[in-house]
Parts: structure tokens; C-alpha cells; sequence
DNA sequence: TGCAATTAAATTGCGCGCTATATATTCTGC
DNA sequence: GCAGAATATATAGCGCGCAATTTAATTGCA
């Protein structure tokens, strides 16, 4: 590392380095990837967070709004309106949980269930898009979740 | 490993593989590094994008908002309030140039020139929030370059 | 039982990030 | 020169994503 001593030039660039390329490049990829999704999902009318949802519901077909959050990580402030929106659009319906009534439970309709039959070609495509063998992918999957649980340590 | 539930047919879950559990990697470790950004940002006032249009500044300190766009791989309509905010800060002045009124001038004013020597402690902490080695920052750093050229590439 | 602590959602307010559109300036062909 | 194309910002509207707060339901414990 040797830092450089507190001259003016040197000092002036000692701040965009390394792990700030690293964020960049999280950050742009991630703006990269939403741009893909969105156009394939405008023949859906879903947006990216909002497919997320649909492909968590399509494993487990009912699930509570925290438990939804906690797959995504995300938080109520980001899907109570998004589930509403999807409840506007007739893909999931919102009840409150007879047992406890504090939950409301999400739930897949006729045609949100029916909505998976099209998300097949839209993950076809992203992988086109992405233009990298299965291996790539699967790799730089583990890379990321590695790095998301090691900068979700801290918090 | 290898998903023990949901195998009901190949038809039924031909949606959630592979890539689509890149991408969500890839939107996930985003929001967790957001995270940590927006708290080391704090005591500088700053958002990650708004970081990001400062730490371009500490390289050129004067630069059009297109020539800032191009960098960061974001448009006028992200920018311009961006930019008013930062303005409003008093870290950079805007300004229709003479030559071509048509482009406006971003120039980092004493006070967003000062703040570089804060931001040299948010790197670190970042570095340390990774865990990771250099070597695997620069390799994840290279990858994910890589991916958003990809990825661009189609559109 | 009774009331404080806990939990689950919802709400508020703000800042992106995008599409689509508008406005203003410059360049081009004729 | 001058109409029209091209270029550079700005604006409007929408949907996240988050911190902070609020509301409502449940739990726990004396």
C-alpha cells in the first residue's frame, strides 16, 4: 500500500482507489442489468423488484409481506405499495392473517399464477444478454453473494 | 445442494436458474452496499450517486453535465437535480458556457474541493466493510466491468 | 387481569433512475 | 441567411428503497 507522502498532487488523488472502482462497478452493472430487465418485462408491465416478488411467489404461493421482505431483503416501506400496485393489477390478492391479524398475507390469483408461463423467455433472454457461459454466471452469482453478506455483517 | 424442493416437472419451474439468481445477486449486493455508503456518507452530507459526481470532480474540476453522465452512465434527467442539490450544498457551482450555451459547467467551488480530504476515510472503511483482499476486489471489480459491457451491449 | 414491551404493516418524506417530452442553442444544406 | 435537423439540458411523472414514525395486534409478566 506505501501511501504517498502529503504531497499536493499525490494526496489530491489518494481518495478513488481500488474497493471505489469495485462500488462503481456494482453500482453501473446493476443499472446495466435493470435496463435488460426492463425492457423484456414491459411485455409483463412489471418492473424488475416487482418480478422479484412474482418469482418468490411462484415458489411458495402464499407468503406474508416480512417474509417476502426477508427473501429480497427488503422492507415494508418498499413492498406495501409495490404489492398494492401488483394487487391493482390482479396478480396477488392482500388478506389479513385470521390467526394474527398484525400479518397480511400475499397470495398468488388465477393470473398471476398463470403470469409464469411468459417469465420463462424473459430469463432466456437475460442470459443472452448477459453473453456468458452458465459457469460465469454461477461463479460471479457466489462472488456477489459472498460480498452481499460480508457488507451486510457490519450492519 | 442442488434446489431439493419445487422440481415439480421441468415445466412448471423453468423460470427461477441461473441468471436469474445472478441478477438478483447482483441487485441485492447493490442495495447492501448502498447501505453501507449511505451510512460512512452521512457525516459528509452525501448520497452514493452525489459521492459519485464528486469523486469525478476531484479528477476534473470542471466538467458538462453530459461529460459527468457519460461517466457514470447516467442522464441529464438523474443529473440535473442531483447537480441543483449539490449546488444548493455550495460543493459546486452551475454555469451555461460561453462558448456553447447549450452545455452547462460543473466546477467544484473551494468548499467541494475541501471535502476530498474527508472522503479518503470513506474508502477505507468501505475497503474493511468488503473483507475481501484487494486481489479479489480487483478481480470482482474486472468481472462485473465486463458484465455491464455485456449487458450494454444489446441496447 | 392489566398494562408495558414487542411485533407487523403502513405511512411520510426524500432522493434517485428512468421514459417521454419540452426548450433552447447550434449546426447543415440549400 | 434560413428552415430544419441535431445537440444539450431541463421538466413531468412514476416506481423504487430507505430512515423515521405511526398504528394496530399480540405477548409477557407482575
Amino acid at each position: 500500500m506505501s501511501t504517498p507522502r502529503t504531497s499536493s498532487t499525490l494526496a489530491a488523488n489518494a481518495t478513488p482507489r481500488l474497493d471505489a472502482q469495485l462500488c462503481f462497478a456494482l453500482y453501473s452493472a446493476g443499472l446495466a442489468m435493470n435496463k435488460v430487465y426492463r425492457k423484456l418485462l414491459k411485455s409483463l408491465d412489471l418492473t424488475y423488484p416487482q418480478y422479484l416478488v412474482m418469482m418468490v411467489l411462484w415458489e411458495d404461493e402464499s407468503l406474508s409481506v416480512s417474509e417476502i421482505g426477508e427473501r429480497l431483503f427488503l422492507d415494508s416501506a418498499t413492498l406495501t405499495p409495490l404489492l398494492k400496485r401488483l394487487e391493482t393489477a390482479g396478480l396477488v390478492t392482500r388478506l389479513r392473517s385470521r390467526d394474527d391479524e398484525r400479518h397480511v398475507v400475499i397470495s398468488l390469483t388465477a393470473r398471476g399464477k398463470a403470469l409464469q408461463a411468459k417469465a420463462g423467455k424473459v430469463q432466456e433472454s437475460v442470459f443472452c444478454a448477459t453473453q456468458c457461459t452458465p459457469d460465469q454466471l454461477m461463479r460471479l452469482k457466489r462472488e456477489l453473494q459472498e460480498l452481499r453478506g460480508k457488507l451486510s455483517d457490519g450492519a
